[in-house]
DNA sequence: ATGAAAGCGCTAACAG
DNA sequence: CTGTTAGCGCTTTCAT
């Protein structure tokens, strides 16, 4: 284990300064082509690096970008953090994760470790609970501190930053306007609780399309599942409730669900029933993920393009990071598309 | 946006000095108890918070575990990260994450940039191309630099430093000994190349298991898919090498497949020429991913317990920091389970 | 064109 | 018990 050579050693070894050292590896043009040739040479010869934290220390700044996101899995999260990762590594940025795992808790822990001085901005989709209890204290602490923050996916109008977001209404209307067009008259959607920011937009995307298509709309074909439901282990309580809704309300013929596990498991539970999708029910689902590619019969769905989120909240966030540049916050809006496979006519 | 407040701040205000506060925030026995109440109540009044750079540069630790992992679009990986983030946490540190894509080049730049100062210790698993190369030199350089690493799932003898995995070919065996005992007598692999250390690890196991039930060894039952294949996009190409596999060994009435994607697409395939699951055939697939779950039939699975793997290594890693204790490493074997759903009898 | 020196924020040995 | 000081590795202003 050899010590880590730095700046000091180097310029012992060849008998300048350390300030012309520095200079010369940053290209100063302060410094003669000639000493900065041999220093660069030198410096090569015997694997000088850099000392990032010592950079960081004097720079203020980390060339870190920190990302909070609820659950890592999750095909959709996966998707953003492979975006922002790709882009923030070509921009010369690592990233830091941290999981809140839906806990405003852990979120706040996450950013509190994050914000002393770790991180240059922050890429963030907010925890259940926080949307749940709309505390956003954390949040605006840390942009007070001057610290950038990038929201995207679970994201709130509580609180004034860049957002980087899908159209959830109009994807929804889209994706359920298809439905009816291919015939559906009773159309159920499985939502999450209106607290979810996604949840609601895609809900009132759904009504829009009934409305605008003159059918009424049913509150019983709304079913907003439990929170918990979400999560693996509580896959029974899920497939209850999507259970009930078939026997209590006969006739269905197209669903609309707000994530491809609904999708999934009420195509499985129809398909037990004896109900022959697309024949009989037509299902399109949200996000693109493994399950919907791989579940019988495929499912059409929105795809979501979470690479795209992930690289556009990189780039504002790192723009935002480099100059500066104040206020006039902007919500982008990434484009979605409906794929349409076998889950439809 | 206000200004950080630092030690020398509260020093300045409290008339006294830097050290004196510095000592009193880390509870120093040097300081008066009184002097310590006082400064710890006047630092949370004003909302210091020490800067972890500053902390860092200074002890030359920095309380960040680096995790480069092949893909994070990927189940278990994602498993993996979950059990590290949580371990971490709770000891203290942060993780930052590097993705190598499978490539052996960004594998390096990631390493390059997280070892030059940002990190602890390194939680890796290795990238195809790194295994392919076998160049492993990016790796041993890190090492040599006094930085600890854990390798995990990828690993490779060639390297010498701690390790976390599973038993890939015992946990093999007891899968492909189930398939026999439930009366299957002609059972193919679906595995990787052989330079993939798991691939080959349970290559091995499924011929052990043949060779122990006195079933002969028909290469042709052993299908390595092309490496490409394990993308979504070549997802056709998987499928023709499945299909080709029914079509030229009629009868197969067990497949074991080293991941749950190769598992699902087999099944698929054949449910469309009409075989039965798991009357005529039984598949046993490895990790317990959402694909498994929700296939239909809901499929039998090696669970490799990824958050274990991933707290194990995170713990063996932060003892190596914390401990610098040398030699001696040690390859840590996880259990796995089996778990039967309806793909097998 | 080069170097001396101050300082980023914090810690810790040493002195008093 | 408290303070002075040097220093982690690097950048940058200001002299020379």
């Amino acid at each position: 284990m050899k010590k880590r050579i730095t700046i000091k050693d180097l310029a012992k070894e060849l008998s300048v300064s350390v300030s012309t050292i520095s200079k010369a590896l940053r290209d100063s043009s302060d410094i003669s082509k000639e000493t900065k040739n041999k220093i660069k040479a030198f410096a090569k010869q015997v694997n000088y690096k850099p000392n990032y934290i010592a950079q960081s220390l004097k720079n203020q700044k980390t060339k870190i970008i920190g990302v909070i996101i609820p659950d890592i899995v999750h095909h959709f999260f996966t998707k953003v953090i492979k975006g922002i990762e790709n882009l923030a590594n070509k921009r010369g940025y690592n990233i830091i994760i941290g999981l809140s795992n839906e806990s405003i808790s852990n979120e706040i822990v996450n950013m509190e470790m994050l914000t002393n001085g770790s991180i240059d901005g922050l890429i963030i989709s907010l925890s259940r609970e926080t949307m749940q209890k709309q505390n956003y204290n954390h949040i605006s602490e840390t942009l007070n501190q001057g610290i950038p923050i990038v929201m995207f996916d679970r994201i709130t109008e509580a609180i004034s930053c860049d957002k980087v977001t899908i159209d959830d209404k109009k994807s929804t209307q889209n994706a359920v306007d298809k439905l009816i067009q291919n015939g559906a008259k009773k159309i159920a959607i499985i939502t999450t609780k209106d607290y979810m920011s996604v949840g609601k937009l895609r809900t009132d995307g759904y009504k829009i399309a009934l409305k605008q298509n003159n059918i009424k709309i049913d509150e019983n074909l709304i079913i907003e599942v439990d929170d918990d439901l979400l999560y693996e282990d509580h896959l029974q309580n899920l497939e209850f409730q999507i259970q009930k809704m078939f026997k209590t309300n006969p006739g269905i013929d197209g669903i609309f669900a707000v994530n491809e596990l609904f999708a999934s498991v009420a195509m499985k539970i129809a398909k037990n029933i004896g109900i022959n999708i697309p024949n009989d029910l037509q299902v399109i689902g949200f996000t693109d993920g493994i399950l919907s590619r791989h579940a019988s019969p495929p499912l059409s769905t929105v795809n979501q393009y979470g690479e795209s989120i992930g690289e556009k909240a990189t780039s504002v966030l790192i723009s935002r990071i480099e100059n500066k540049s104040t206020n006039n916050y902007q919500t982008h809006i990434i484009q979605t598309d409906l794929i349409l496979r076998d889950s439809t006519k």
